[in-house]
DNA sequence: AGTATAGAGCGTCACAACCA
DNA sequence: TGGTTGTGACGCTCTATACT
């Protein structure tokens, strides 16, 4: 069922989760309770079991009214999507004008996926073809687009980073607007190593980097060819490590969210003990008295 | 309005661990 | 032993916010 809150008991981690429970723990007091605008969710943390409430990616949302209450009484006990789907829980008061903010957020995360990042001045010459872009032989920005081997496609240049030839062998990335993101000079010079030299020029960053130059129609004795695979082999590695990253720091970020969870459950069930500490100390004194 | 700063995200490099 | 993968570190860019 969709969007639906199970209860589940140990099988909520995955394989190696550093926060997986201990199977042999007992400790268990308090029972929570239904959802009274959700009735196909009910009962969904038991005494005597940890809890876990764990739902599908596509999870709907769950709306508490005030009063209400999620009491987790499980030490470990944490809440829970599938992997790779941590989403933030948010309680707010129902019916209160705080509900309304979700438009704000989600406004506020479309205009930033709206904006995106600069490409590195790499990314940039990679995309425009790397190498085989012929020094003083530029003569429109279609040129560039007619790498139909590259791997990256030049496609994926932001439009505001549409190229344009100025002089012959200066390639000048030119923001939309003209100057909103400033003005980005790659000049090409001939080195004698068989590549080209690339002086890049902005906003205040200068500096050179080498550029091998693989000659159409190949070489002798196969160079360019070994040097054109090795650049594909380096790309590849480069995409795959860049992907890796990526998921590398998803996964932190989970990792991290889970230890916030946990902090909040591990916090709540102290004050909940020191509650019933202080009554039971109350009906002490009471009985004590009479 | 302009500037400084903090925080977040990203790409890349280096290195260790793992595997065939 | 060489290739692959995961992750920490570093630098860069961008955005939001505080301050002047």
């Amino acid at each position: 069922m969709d969007g639906m809150v199970e209860e589940n008991g140990t099988t909520g981690n995955p394989p190696g989760d550093p926060l997986a429970h201990s199977p042999g723990d007992t400790n268990s007091s308090v029972v929570v309770t239904s959802f009274p605008l959700l009735p196909q969710v009910q009962s969904v943390i038991q005494p005597n079991q940890q809890s876990v409430i764990q739902t599908p990616a596509n999870i709907q949302p769950v709306q508490l009214q005030k009063g209400n209450v999620i009491l987790v009484s499980k030490p470990n006990s944490v809440i829970q999507t599938t992997p790779g789907s941590l989403q933030t829980l948010q309680v707010v008061e129902a019916g209160s004008d705080d509900s309304l903010s979700n438009d704000d957020e989600s406004a506020k995360k479309t205009r930033r996926d709206i904006l995106t990042r600069r490409p590195s001045y790499r990314k940039i010459l990679n995309d425009l073809g790397g190498g085989e872009i012929a020094v003083g032989r530029v003569e429109s920005s279609s040129e560039c687009d007619t790498n139909e081997d590259s791997e990256l496609s030049t496609n994926s240049i932001p439009s505001q980073y549409q190229t344009q030839t100025v002089i012959p062998g200066t390639i000048q990335l030119a923001s939309q607007g003209e100057t909103v993101q400033g003005l980005h000079t790659l000049t090409m010079t001939n080195a004698s190593t068989g590549g080209a030299i690339v002086h890049y020029a902005s906003q205040g960053q200068d500096g050179q980097f080498f550029v091998p130059v693989v000659t159409q129609g190949g070489g002798i004795g196969g160079g360019p060819i070994i040097a054109e695979d090795q650049a594909r082999k380096r790309e590849m590695r480069l995409l795959k490590n860049r992907e890796a990253a990526r998921e590398c720091r998803r996964k932190k970020k989970e990792y991290i969210k889970c230890l916030e969870n946990r902090v909040a459950v591990l916090e709540n069930q102290n004050k909940a003990l020191i509650d019933e500490l202080k009554s039971l100390k109350e009906l002490y004194c009471q009985q004590k008295s009479e």
